[in-house]
DNA sequence: GTCTATAATTTGATAGAC
DNA sequence: GTCTATCAAATTATAGAC
């Protein structure tokens, strides 16, 4: 394994933290440049095309999506690996908050130069909840089903987790995390708890 | 009211489905003037900017995202309206999905001139669905973790509508309801239902 | 490996004829 | 209201010195 080079480190923590504010076609090579503290030949030294700098930055995002998924599934059984998932992905949207609002800006997009990449590293983080998922739903559940259902989840942890750091940030992680898992408890679908 | 023109409404449909292939940034206004079939010029008659283009856009698609979870909420009570959320959703995003795709891809973004519209659109949208969870969960749970589960609902069915409509469009929309509203109804907290 | 300077294009926006 | 022509600025990328 290579190391990066501090000055690769620099330039890809700057485009993660631009593209994150104005997304990948609003950050110019300018901007990166700039903010990496680098001149720009030496983003193109290190990276052959703007296309290059982020497709690496996204790829290599979802790709520790998919481990810290996968850990977390592996962690425990049944419904609890799902809360595991669920706490486990939002401890990397915490940390990591350029990237998730980078990656919810940009998961859909269909029409760039590492496109399929980046399909199929999206699909392989999705095939982990629908794993947790496949023993906890009813058998005759489609696959096609059950990864509809792992989107849902991934959104409602996604959406919900950068809801919480951009309007409350001040809420505890645990208590974001319990807020999502009650939506998926069936809590709400049990009578009236308020009148309890 | 005054009526829309032929024309804007050429280019408001030209910018919607250029915007939801390419992003915002990433769309120009020549493709847009050439996809619309007009002369730029023509586009910059209607439209003071390509921030004004986009912003009117938005904010009307948000106000009609509004509009569908209102009705949905006050046609139900209880859990059921939630159902009925879910359901409005899911109709929207498939008869306009382009509009879901550009929103999904710019609805966290804080940069934008028309920032402080979008973000209070958004608070409606999602008060509607906060509204609906009031009497559904503990009666000490503070409103922003109520907005907390609505967003977590709200970016469940925005991704898995996206989801379903860019990777197993074949799914019935029924289908894809079913799926998303299962993982809100606690049968996946319920034991093994695959031995069932 | 990093820099400065610059080439080649693209892009938002405007002017003014019709 | 719509078009053509054009400007001024921005932007990706490269060349070549150090």
């Amino acid at each position: 394994m290579p190391r990066i080079s501090a000055t690769k480190q620099a330039i890809l923590a700057a485009a993660l933290e631009l593209g994150a504010l104005h997304g990948i076609s609003g950050t110019t090579m300018d901007e990166v440049a700039e903010r990496a503290g680098v001149a720009k030949g030496s983003v193109y030294y290190n990276f052959a095309s703007k296309d290059g700098l982020f497709g690496e930055l996204l790829t290599s995002g979802v790709s520790s999506l998919s481990r810290t998924l996968r850990e977390a599934r592996l962690s425990a059984t049944g419904f609890a690996s799902i809360e595991a998932m669920v706490a486990g992905m939002l401890t990397l949207i915490a940390d990591n908050r350029a990237l998730a609002k980078l990656m919810a800006a940009e998961i859909f997009r269909t029409d760039r130069a590492w496109q399929e990449t980046m399909v199929s590293l999206r699909r392989e983080a999705l095939s982990e909840i629908e794993a947790a998922l496949a023993p906890l739903v009813p058998r005759d559940t489609s696959e096609s089903t059950r990864l509809l259902m792992a989107g849902g989840i991934f959104g409602a942890v996604l959406m919900g987790g950068l809801e919480w750091l951009l309007f409350s940030p001040g809420t505890p992680a645990a208590e974001v995390s319990a807020a999502l898992l009650f939506t998926f408890s069936g809590k709400l679908d049990a009578g009236s708890p308020s009148a309890a």
